[in-house]
DNA sequence: TACTATGTCCGTACGCTGTACGGTTGTCAA
DNA sequence: TTGACAACCGTACAGCGTACGGACATAGTA
């Protein structure tokens, strides 16, 4: 019971390098990228600074274990399901889990080499896809294909200054149409008019994009 | 003559909001936007760095500014082609753009109030696809579909460690194939592989997605 | 029991950051 | 001549990542 000594603040549990990727993806969720500072996170664990250092080289390695949390996060396409519905199951809950750690899109930008949750999910992909019957090319359009989607969908979701289809009606009436002047922004102007007025809900936005791609894809598998 | 002083490093021409944006995107080009500081701007353009909070109320607004000179770059699709055409044109070149700048993908994520160029582009777009016959509500489902294809592609580039097929070709061979045993990554290694053997160039694999998503979405018009 | 080694933790310090505040100039109007 | 104003910047402060060296507890060995 006497393990730690009781600091301000200070958790029971001892520090470890998986409490201290923990902790930071919380600080990071709840601050944004920028809140995450080494002695932030060090506080909110009860410790100094520089103990962080016991279980991270550097900060850039703390940001890399924390992408590849993320990753760990995402659900591997099922292997019993047909290949569409496994890949639409990985696509939603890729972009659930990146609109939970909106900082990891930003994040994955400067990470050049990927993590071993990262190599799981590819290879858990590029699986799925070879038995669905893509060729090694074609598996590789398909991917490059669906990644961008689902990162580009959820960084402009991460961009967008409301949450709900409420909060956008709500915004549309108050802020946007008043931006939009229909002299200037004809076009803008009716899609946002014409957008409030049926009662426009982005949170399905993501599904057709996403169906629109399987769909596509679905002739380019050579027939088993 | 006498306009400026003969500071060391000072440039003749006198500091504008222009200069100091332009200048802090060549920085943020060159050195990605961790080496942009508010003392190195100050420093290129030969001035104090309090004198740049003359131009910019501060570096949140600098940041925007930059967004959007990049957006300013990007053409804009074109009058006179054919839907199809005109926005695989404005695809490209947004990628190409965002190639250029890639600190302006990561950079995307915070900013959440377009600026102006970022309105005329969307208002461009807009156009392009309903005077080519889409819904308003297609058109929108459109947009996010182009876009999200876009800057996720472009984001995925950026994190490559590799900038040619060349280089490519040999990293697969002594980082890539090493690193993906057949044992545990079985499906990663034989793409590894068998791309490696094809000469697999990523920089068509753009066109190939994009050029799927335009089909897909051709049926999708309301008949003129 | 005494000594050493190792692992965990952290206090201090250095060079960097953004920027608040309060100058100092140069120009122009009255 | 005076006053206003714009452009510019020096100093200072809080906070950042982290190098360095030291404190302390435990384990292993003699």
């Amino acid at each position: 019971m006497a393990a730690t000594e009781d600091r301000p603040g200070a958790t029971d549990a001892a520090l470890s390098r998986q409490r201290v990727v923990t902790e930071a993806i919380r600080l990071a969720d709840r601050e944004g990228v920028h809140g995450l500072s080494m002695r932030r996170l060090a506080g909110a664990l009860g410790a100094g600074a520089m103990s962080l250092y016991h279980y991270v080289a550097n900060k850039e390695e703390l940001l890399d274990a924390m992408v590849d949390v993320v990753f760990e996060e995402i659900a591997l396409p099922s292997r019993d399901a047909d290949w569409q519905s496994a890949m639409r199951e990985r696509a939603v809950s890729a972009r659930q889990v990146l609109a939970r750690h909106p900082w990891a899109i930003g994040l994955m930008e400067s990470r050049t080499s990927p993590g071993p949750a990262n190599l799981r999910h590819r290879e858990a992909v590029t699986a799925c896809l070879r038995r669905a019957g893509f060729t090694v090319v074609m598996a590789t359009h398909a991917n490059w294909l669906l990644d961008s989607y689902v990162y580009g969908f959820a960084l402009q979701e991460t961009s967008l200054p409301f949450d709900t289809a409420d909060e956008l009606a709500g915004m549309t009436e108050d802020v946007f149409l008043p931006q939009l002047p229909a002299d200037t922004f004809p076009y803008l102007n009716e899609s946002a008019a014409v957008l409030f007025a049926a009662g426009y809900d982005p949170s399905e936005e993501f599904i057709f994009g996403l169906d629109i791609i399987l769909a596509a894809l679905e002739p380019l598998r050579t027939p088993a």
